[in-house]
DNA sequence: GTCTATAGCGCGATAGAC
DNA sequence: GTCTATCGCGCTATAGAC
């Protein structure tokens, strides 16, 4: 396919993604003009018009994506309990710390998205927690877990692992093998019964 | 003392900080206006500048007040690990449930503070992790717990913990008591010798 | 496809009347 | 202590040249 001199949609496209990736992470979507995402991609504000709506499909976009990757990602495996609980939680600490600015615009821009798509994003966080809570009433039933509250427990044991992208660095004291294993202990004491 | 027709400083002024804590928590710091706050307390914008020297300020003083009330409302009890842990689960969850708005500025808007003011919240944040670190340590040496890594168990225990902020409501499912009991179950197994 | 230019608006903060 | 008015600026988004 030809083509003109001075196309690059197939390039600033996704640099235009990228940038925006960048700059919410940094500054937070409310904190971050066009003007500023332009100059990160070098063109001119004018042309982001080309590859989105407006600002606010900007944000969606790369919640949406985010959340439906994290859902494709992961098969809940049949068999044991056990064996399930620790796959998720090494596949969610995988995950997160993969993709650490995704995972930071997707848990604190969800107060800047239009309530339409907030709905969305909020659908695809509840069925990641029922992935989760499944696993737990899957324990629970056998006899394998102990847990007051399969809900709670769910969202508790998320919020802990979430919380490794606050504090990990690559490069730092532990790598992500050892802290995969550190969590998992944690997890799996936690929902143990005694 | 002698107080001038239409002058009530000694109500505006705490208005305007519970006007800018709400909206804050709300919208964010970023995307909320002082022609906002000034609406909501009911005077006009100009006003507002009669209660603070600028809109960081307004941001910074009311998260160094919340780590500051933080800090100072606990106090590490002596004796057994066990209890000052369990002393700790429960008063962070209290605490964090009686100021949910707080909580959450204090979380999230890190980002939006100038780098002097970040730098004394961090500060505040580090001193908080500190007493629980202090307790776990304390645990591990006396063989009353078992965790691989102090520094990453306390940053485990207390995302675990925060979380319950967003998804507590007054009048739901579970009161805080029954929270509290739930979350401290998760706690001590977590960190328990097997 | 990208540019320049600009419409139309809202922002933080200040000045000065009352 | 609060008001009105305003400065100077930056914002999102669009129009139209190239």
């Amino acid at each position: 396919m030809a083509r003109k001199q001075g196309s690059h949609a197939e390039i600033t496209g996704p640099k235009v993604r990228q940038a925006a990736l960048r700059l919410f992470a940094r500054h937070g979507f409310a904190a971050v003009s066009m003007r500023q995402i332009a100059a990160e991609v070098g063109v001119q504000a004018g042309a982001l018009y080309l590859y989105t709506p407006d600002k606010q499909t900007l944000l969606f976009d790369l919640m949406r994506d985010h959340m439906e990757e994290l859902l494709s990602d992961w098969q809940v495996p049949e068999g044991c309990a056990k064996l399930a609980l620790e796959a998720f939680t090494r596949h969610h600490i995988r995950f997160h710390l993969a993709r650490p600015e995704l995972v930071f615009i997707a848990y604190m821009e969800l107060r800047n998205l239009e309530p339409r798509n907030f709905a969305v994003i909020e659908g695809l966080r509840k069925a990641y927690e029922d992935q989760l809570e499944s696993i737990l009433k899957r324990g629970v039933a056998t006899g394998r877990f102990a847990v007051p509250d399969t809900k709670l427990a769910t969202l508790a044991i998320i919020a802990m692992l979430t919380g490794v992208t606050t504090w990990y660095r690559e490069g730092g004291r532990l790598d992500r093998d050892a802290v995969e294993g550190i969590y998992w202990d944690m997890v799996r004491k936690a929902v143990a019964v005694e």
